[in-house]
DNA sequence: GTTAATTACGAAAACGTTTGAGTGTTAAAA
DNA sequence: TTTTAACACTCAAACGTTTTCGTAATTAAC
């Protein structure tokens, strides 16, 4: 096993000292350039490559960034490091990235670990649990110790710290106008419950929609589904339910659903009950993923700019790090939605 | 902003040295139970936290493992990953994810950066790029450095570690005969082209599985796609060779899709030409991802047990680190594929 | 021939921790 | 009374760097 070879061997080898070493792979002109030479050339035969771990350590800082996201099985969060990444690497930072899995306990115990001198600095986005608990007391830990935070997407307003958010509300908004320019005139909502922030946001670009554009609202045509983690009942429910909604308002001409998964279990329904899509009823959903992409018919979606949004956090976080003065205020970017028109609308 | 706490300053303030600060925190029985006592009180009030970074460069090892995936975006990476933090988490490991972009040189820095020390060993999946150059040069380096290395999925003979691979061939063996267990005669292949070595493996798995029950191999039915990462036009020329060799043999009653991405492109095939799934014929691909789970109708599938790959390998590879003597050899572990029948079969 | 400046390098502290080897005090054993 | 043992600590080195300050040797200036 070839061991790493250090500042220490190469002095020892070469019978100069550690500093000489250091300041002639560092070109310094304090040492003279017959030295120079020598000691970088056998570094170089050596393949030096100096310890990160040592460098963290002096200089306080480990140039690599902590994600935490709820679940990286997901096209939106698996997006969002890829453009993290992408920033990260091309300012050579590191990436690390830890799972919560929607758990307030998981995200607690992997921030603190992460801020035991790991990272520089965080991008979240907050668990379930968290949401739910509104307990942001290891945000604000973190935060207290001067680590950056910056949080996107499932974010609160009762933490004061740099955010990138999707204008979910305005998403919504358009995707309905989209289908309210096409004819529809009785569309479902198919969304969350509204402890869910994403869901309530929608909705409400849902109902602004609707009425800025003279329709009626029927409360009967909103769906909030009750989704259960741990169950997978909830999926045969909400088909049910959409049927029975379907039946009793056969006025329905377009479905707009916040998330893929709603979207899929309407188009299954549809196809069962025969309905064209998007001759009898159109179809529009949030989160442009793999679902709606590769489904039949391909789905209208709602993009989220996934990896602008994931782009943006590093750039804000990696700004931060670098500016020495970290005495500017904290900023909320707002990325903006767009319809990607497909054969379902 | 509140300074981090350390060994020295307990020790400044108690006026105790620091080597009795760290003793005292480990509840050592060298140092007296009321000094003991005292610490504690203190530390805990001021929420010491151990500097990990400097941890590390006492133990030469920093409890963090290394991912180098070639995308994240991809349900099959996302699950491993999954898979692997778990692991890692329960092992009180961290895990840093780091993107090839299937390109060799990415693939190269990537590893160069993790291995600088802040990593105690890899898991990874060869880009594209490292596979057609076959240029391992960087693997053996680390290794060569004492670094263990475990390869999933895209692996090769040439290089010498640890793997956890996928036996493709059984998986396609196994969906090809499921398919003709139910009475199917004329199967369709959708298959990459042979150097991608996954493809080449199920299409292998496929033509035993035709000769072993006695049907007649038509090559005509194997359907090679020419995949091309930089375009989107692989897709609607795929589609129209599948629908081609549909109107030709009208006797197919069934496809085999080696991914999702092509059984996603034959059930566009199938729904336009309006064919019944699994009535006129049968759909199965490989990968249980999103897209099968949720297409309507939903896909009978190859399920890779892909969290599963994550956590063995993160096994083997905590083994390996606290295991002293590191002289077992390396061991292959393979994973069988299971099929998971849903609607279209 | 003394002083000053330049060159080329080395010593040592610092980052935060662990740990084996010392050290001084007290109390028990010989 | 001397020796030993136990106790309760402290010292100092080590991990691999960077960086400030110091200093010998040589050269240049006066």
């Amino acid at each position: 096993m070839k061991q790493k070879i250090t500042l220490k061997k190469i002095a020892q080898e070469l019978n100069v000292s550690i500093s000489t070493v250091s300041k002639a792979l560092k070109d310094s002109s304090e040492i003279g350039l017959e030295t120079r030479k020598r000691i970088k050339a056998f570094a170089k035969f050596y393949n030096y490559r100096p310890n990160n771990i040592a460098l963290s350590l002096k200089h306080r800082k480990t140039k690599t960034i902590g994600v935490i996201i709820p679940e990286v099985v997901h096209y939106f969060f698996a997006q969002v490091i890829d453009g993290i990444e992408k920033i990260a690497s091309e300012n050579g930072y590191n990436v690390v990235v830890a799972l919560s899995n929607e758990s307030h306990e998981k995200e607690v115990i992997n921030m603190e670990t992460l801020a035991d001198s790991l990272i520089d600095g965080f991008i979240l986005s907050l668990s379930k649990g968290t949401m739910q608990s509104q307990d942001f007391h290891h945000i604000d830990e973190v935060m207290s110790q001067g680590m950056p935070v910056v949080l996107f997407d499932r974010i609160s307003d009762l933490i004061n710290c740099d955010k990138v958010v999707v204008d979910d509300s305005q998403g919504a908004y358009q995707a309905v106008n989209h289908l309210i320019s096409k004819g529809r005139k009785n569309i479902l909502l198919l969304t969350t419950q509204d402890f869910i922030t994403v869901g309530r946001l929608r909705t409400q670009g849902y109902i602004k929609a609707i009425h800025d554009s003279d329709l009626i609202l029927n409360n009967d045509l909103i769906i909030k589904v009750i989704d259960n983690k741990n169950s997978n009942a909830a999926l045969p429910a909400l088909e049910s339910q959409i049927e029975k909604t379907l039946t009793k308002y056969p006025q329905i001409d377009a479905i707009f659903a916040v998330n893929e998964i709603y979207a899929a279990a309407a188009l299954r329904v549809l196809r069962q009950a025969c309905m064209q899509v998007p001759d009898k009823i159109a179809l529009v959903c949030f989160t442009d993923g793999l679902i709606s992409k590769f489904s039949s018919p391909t789905l209208t979606t709602v993009s989220q700019h996934s990896e602008e949004i994931g782009k943006k956090a590093a750039k804000i976080l990696i700004d931060r790090l670098s500016s020495d003065d970290n005495d500017d205020p904290y900023k909320t970017e707002i990325i903006h939605c767009t319809v990607v028109e497909r054969e379902s609308s």
